[in-house]
DNA sequence: ACCCAGGGTCATA
DNA sequence: TATGACCATGGG
């Protein structure tokens, strides 16, 4: 796994996720960017700047017509006002990230996953980019991405993929690092942080749905047969 | 014209 | 548990 990650970085090079001024900013784009290009994403956002209502208080109590329009660009927008502001008022009633960011790691996942429209993916979203907590992020690209290696079923249940994911890496840290000593949290919040993002930039580039990916870069470590040939 | 994007919910069987 | 329909804009 260290060895793909190693690969990525080198052939795609740092990433700088995630793009967000602060905590509360990035959870709100975790949602606008479900199933959405985040091109798209940024005009919302920049459209929730302009309107002076990037805050949680102003999202959850302004009326959803309005917020609908500025959403427009997202796509989605009739839904992703309803998860927003579902999100928001649920940010609100727990005295938001103040308080949120005391919270044990398995507790705050179980209840972001209470928040109609917060699904898996966006919760550890949240508690990777915005909370800094060690979780790996499995998304469309990374069950490509380690299906087409070999390294794990395409089809295994979300908690599954992330905790063989999570479990395999800790071992390759600890095994690397001195004396066996596992890796520290800083150290796996910067390395998932880093890889997701190394995952998403690869999957944009060359490993795409439709299998084309013989000038990619990790091509000789797939196994015979699972990519186009040039 | 077609494919795709940093998913999730709900109804149905 | 496992499918399928649905949501909607914008870039390549």
């Amino acid at each position: 796994m260290l060895r793909i990650y190693q690969r990525l970085y080198d052939c795609h090079g740092p990433q700088h996720w995630w793009p967000g001024d602060g905590p509360f900013e990035i959870m709100v784009g975790a949602v606008l960017t479900q199933n959405t290009a985040w091109s798209n994403v940024e005009r919302a956002i920049g459209n929730l700047k302009a309107a002076g209502v990037l805050a949680p208080r102003a999202l959850a109590t302004m009326p959803a017509a309005r917020l609908a329009r500025l959403l427009k660009p997202a796509g989605y927008f009739n839904v992703k006002t309803r998860r927003l502001q579902n999100f928001c008022r649920w940010y609100g009633e727990q005295g938001g990230y103040e308080s949120l960011k005391h919270w044990p790691t398995r507790r705050l996942r179980h209840a972001l996953l209470s928040v109609n429209g917060v699904g898996h993916e966006t919760a550890d979203d949240m508690l990777l980019y915005a909370f800094e907590r060690p979780v790996f992020v499995i998304d469309a690209y990374t069950r490509r991405l380690f299906s087409r290696l070999g390294l794990a079923d395409g089809d295994l249940a979300y908690d599954a993929l992330r905790g063989m994911v999570e479990a395999a890496l800790e071992a390759e840290l600890s095994r690397g690092g001195r004396g066996g000593r596992p890796p520290g949290r800083r150290r796996l919040v910067s390395l998932y942080n880093e890889y997701h993002a190394l995952i998403v930039a690869h999957g944009k580039d060359v490993c795409r749905p439709r299998p084309r990916c013989a000038d990619c870069c990790l091509a000789d470590l797939c196994p015979a047969g699972t990519v186009d040939q040039p």
